[in-house]
DNA sequence: AATACTTTGTGAATACATTCACAAAGTATA
DNA sequence: TATACTTTGTGAATGTATTCACAAAGTATT
C-alpha cells in the first residue's frame, strides 16, 4: 500500500467516486467499473487503473463490493475520521456554504463561522453562531485543522495568515487570488470566475447565417 | 496563430493570467513573465511557454505590454465579446452568484434567473427578477448562450435538458453530478464537496505528542 | 468438467504537460 | 559601438497521465 505516488489526477478523482458509491450503496452490493463510469461519466479503464494504484480488490467476472470500496477510498482521502472546519466571511457564499448539508457525506462539519462586520456578528446560521474575526486562534486545541476562506480577495491573505497561526493545515480558498502559506499548509483555491471564463473557448462560434444564404445562392 | 492545439491546462491558466493581468493595469505598462509569476504563483517559464502557443509578442528585455496582453487573451477565450447568461436555482448559492459583480471583469453579465420556488418566483435580487423555470425557452433569440445550473442534484438534469432545448451550448454547473448532454455542449462542474474532500490526503498527519515522549524517555 | 463469457489488473505504448538548455533580441551603460 | 545584462522564445528532454493489449481470475451455462 503505497500511499504516496497515487497520481494527482487520481486523487481528484477519488472523491468522485466517493461521491458516486455512496449514492450506489442502497442499489446493491457490488458495481463494476463500467457501472460506475456510466454514473460518474470517466473511462472504465481510468476506473481500474486508480484503484489498482492502492491495490487490486475487486473480484473479476463481478466488480467491486461498495462498502469495502467506499472504506478504502475513505481511507486513502484520510476521510475514515471526522474533521473539523471553520469559516471565515459569513457573506453571500460563505452562508451558502455554512447553509449546506451535502459536507457531511464526507465527515466534515463546520464546527464555527468567523466574520468582521458587527452586523453578523452574533447572528446564527445553521446553528453556528457568527463570531468576531479577531477570535480565530489556537484551534489546535479544538482539533480544527481545516479553514474556508469566503473574505473578500483583499482580505484573504490576512485570513489566510491567522488560520495557519492559529493551527490550520489546510484551506479551501474562494477568493480570486493566490495565498501564500508555509509549505506544510495544503491550498486548494477554488475560482469560480475564472472556470466559467473558460467556457466560451470551448463553446462553438455562432452559425452566421447570412453567410450560409451567400454560399447558397 | 493555431488557436486549436493549445493544451487544456494552457486554456485552464489563461483565465487566471487575465485576473491578475487586470489588476496589475494600473501598476505599469509592461510586466515580465516573473513578476506575473510572483502574482500567480505559477513557473515563469510556464507561463511563457502558455504565451508562446499563440504567437510571441513581449518584447525580450522588457517582458510583456499589458493591454496588449489583456486583450491577446480575450480574444483566445472569446471573451472579447460579452456574454449573457442565465442562472438556474435562486437558492442559497444561486443567490451568491447573482449577486456577484466579479464575472462582469470577463464580459459576464446575469440576464435571467429562474426557481420553481413560488415562494422565490417574482422576487428581485441584484435587479434581476427571478422567473418560473417553466419560462427557459428560447434563449437564444435573446443571444443567451450560457446556463449556469444551481438547483439540487436530482433536478440537475432536467434542468440541463431544458437549457439545452432552450440554445444553450455552455454550462457552468454546481450540482455533484454528472450532465449528459450533446457533444457540441460544454460542460464545467464545480463540485465544492469533492475539492473539499481531497483536502486531508494532503494534511501532515498528526503528531502524536505521547508517542513522542515516548522515544524522548 | 469443459466452454463461453465477464470483468479486473498490469506492463508497455502512446499522448500530454512541464522543465531544461540555450539561442535570440531587446535594454542599459561605459 | 562595444559589453554586460535582462528577458523572451523554442526544440529537446524529461516527467506525468492515459490508453492499449492482453493475461488472469472469476461467474454462468451446457
Ligand atoms: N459569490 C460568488 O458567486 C463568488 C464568485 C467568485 C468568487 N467569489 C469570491 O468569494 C469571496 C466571497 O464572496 P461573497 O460573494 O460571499 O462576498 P461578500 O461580500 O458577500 O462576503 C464577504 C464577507 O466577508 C466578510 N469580511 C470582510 N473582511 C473580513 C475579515 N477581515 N475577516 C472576516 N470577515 C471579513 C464581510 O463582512 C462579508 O460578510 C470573495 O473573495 C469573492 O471574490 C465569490
Ligand atoms: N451551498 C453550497 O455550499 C454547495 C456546496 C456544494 C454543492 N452545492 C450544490 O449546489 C446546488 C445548489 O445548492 P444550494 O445550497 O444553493 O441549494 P438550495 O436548496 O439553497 O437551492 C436550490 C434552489 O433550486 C431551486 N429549485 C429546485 N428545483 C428546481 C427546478 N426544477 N427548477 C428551478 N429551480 C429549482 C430551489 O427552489 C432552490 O431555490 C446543489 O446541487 C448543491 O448540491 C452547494
Amino acid at each position: 500500500m503505497r500511499y504516496h505516488r497515487i497520481p494527482a489526477e487520481t486523487v481528484r478523482r477519488l472523491p468522485v467516486y466517493l461521491n458516486a458509491l455512496l449514492l450506489s450503496l442502497q442499489q446493491g452490493k457490488s458495481i463494476s467499473s463500467s457501472e460506475l463510469s456510466a454514473i460518474v461519466g470517466i473511462n472504465p479503464l481510468q476506473i481500474r487503473k486508480d484503484f489498482s494504484y492502492f491495490g487490486g480488490f475487486g473480484t473479476r467476472g463481478v466488480g467491486y463490493n461498495i462498502e469495502k470500496l467506499i472504506k478504502k477510498i475513505k481511507k486513502i482521502l484520510k476521510l475514515d475520521s471526522h474533521h473539523q472546519a471553520v469559516l471565515v466571511g459569513a457573506g453571500n457564499l460563505g452562508s451558502a456554504v455554512l447553509a449546506y448539508p451535502g459536507f457531511a457525506a464526507y465527515g466534515f462539519q463546520i464546527a464555527a463561522a468567523y466574520d468582521s462586520d458587527p452586523a453578523k456578528i452574533g447572528k446564527t446560521i445553521n446553528n453556528i453562531t457568527i463570531e468576531d474575526a479577531e477570535n480565530i486562534i489556537n484551534l489546535k486545541k479544538k482539533n480544527i485543522k481545516i479553514g474556508i476562506i469566503a473574505v473578500p480577495r483583499q482580505q484573504s491573505q490576512a485570513i489566510a495568515q491567522s488560520l495557519v497561526n492559529a493551527g490550520v493545515t489546510g484551506i479551501l480558498n474562494f477568493s480570486p487570488c493566490r495565498l501564500a502559506v508555509p509549505k506544510r499548509v495544503k491550498v486548494i483555491t477554488i475560482n469560480i470566475a475564472t472556470d466559467l471564463a473558460r467556457l466560451p473557448f470551448y463553446m462553438p462560434a455562432d452559425k452566421k447565417i447570412g453567410f450560409a444564404l451567400n454560399k447558397r445562392a
